[in-house]
DNA sequence: TTTACATATTCGCTTTTGCGAATGTGTGGA
DNA sequence: TCCACACATTCGCAAAAGCGAATATGTAAA
């Protein structure tokens, strides 16, 4: 599920960002590491949608994975190349700004700082802060 | 021939970024207004998709066009967007450290410098330094 | 006003991408 | 061990992108 250093694909790195979808589930991420459930559930989306999404990432060494029983995490990894590095920041920046992906976040916030998660999440973890990291 | 103001669309500027071709005419342009005939000459593509790759970036708002007589000069603009302008910059920074693009480069000036000029290229009007503009 | 030239666009075609639906895989609990 | 759950992958199809070939457009020069 790890990433291995790999030579950086301009065209596959750029592709990945192509997507609103995509462009959503990382701005959802930010800097945090979120459960594929809160995804799902956030973005209404169907279930493989979201998980085929976040393939592309993954594939692209944007983001990373990290199994948990039966939850995995996703979070954004700081690509080997700093080139890549800045666009990304940039990329996290701009999307910040945008309306609809303001209101994804919104939406994060207030489901998993509810007293009570929604029936679809019961039990799910919540997302948390971690470092960015390589 | 001119871009008129309109909304900046994230993937479609991103998807304008995820080719290689489109890329290499980037480069080729930096900071200069280039002659559609040399990126035809330099890259060694068809013609057809040479203005195919520019129109692209056109319409994805990334470089504008200038006519004069039978020659067009395409150059990159600032886009409206202040986040755009700063992710093309760090794309600018990112392309130029790639191996081919530098080559491509090369190719470039040496063709443009050199006192005479290919067949092909006869009378074309050289790149020339323009500030980039909005 | 033809003709030649530089560039743009259109036309079939193949490849790739995105999607929903179905199915596969790994994990924990009964 | 069997089942339920969370997630990933595969499959078949529709939409979009990229390509070469052909054609259209705009300009200058004869």
């Amino acid at each position: 599920m790890s990433k291995t250093a790999r030579k950086f694909d301009l065209e596959k790195f750029f592709l990945a960002l192509a997507d609103r979808n995509r462009l959503r589930l990382l701005h959802l991420m930010g800097d945090d590491e979120v459960c594929v459930c809160f995804f799902v559930e956030i973005l209404q989306m169907p279930q493989p949608k979201v998980s085929r999404h976040l393939a592309y990432l993954r594939r692209a060494g944007i983001v990373d994975a990290r199994r948990e029983g039966k939850w995995i995490h996703y979070r954004m990894v700081l690509p080997e190349d700093d080139h890549a590095v800045r666009v990304l920041t940039e990329v996290r920046s701009w999307i910040s700004s945008d309306q609809e992906m303001q209101r994804d976040r919104q939406r994060l916030v207030k489901v998993c700082c509810a007293p009570q998660m929604p029936v679809a999440l019961q039990g799910a973890p919540r997302p948390a802060s971690v470092s960015v990291s390589r």
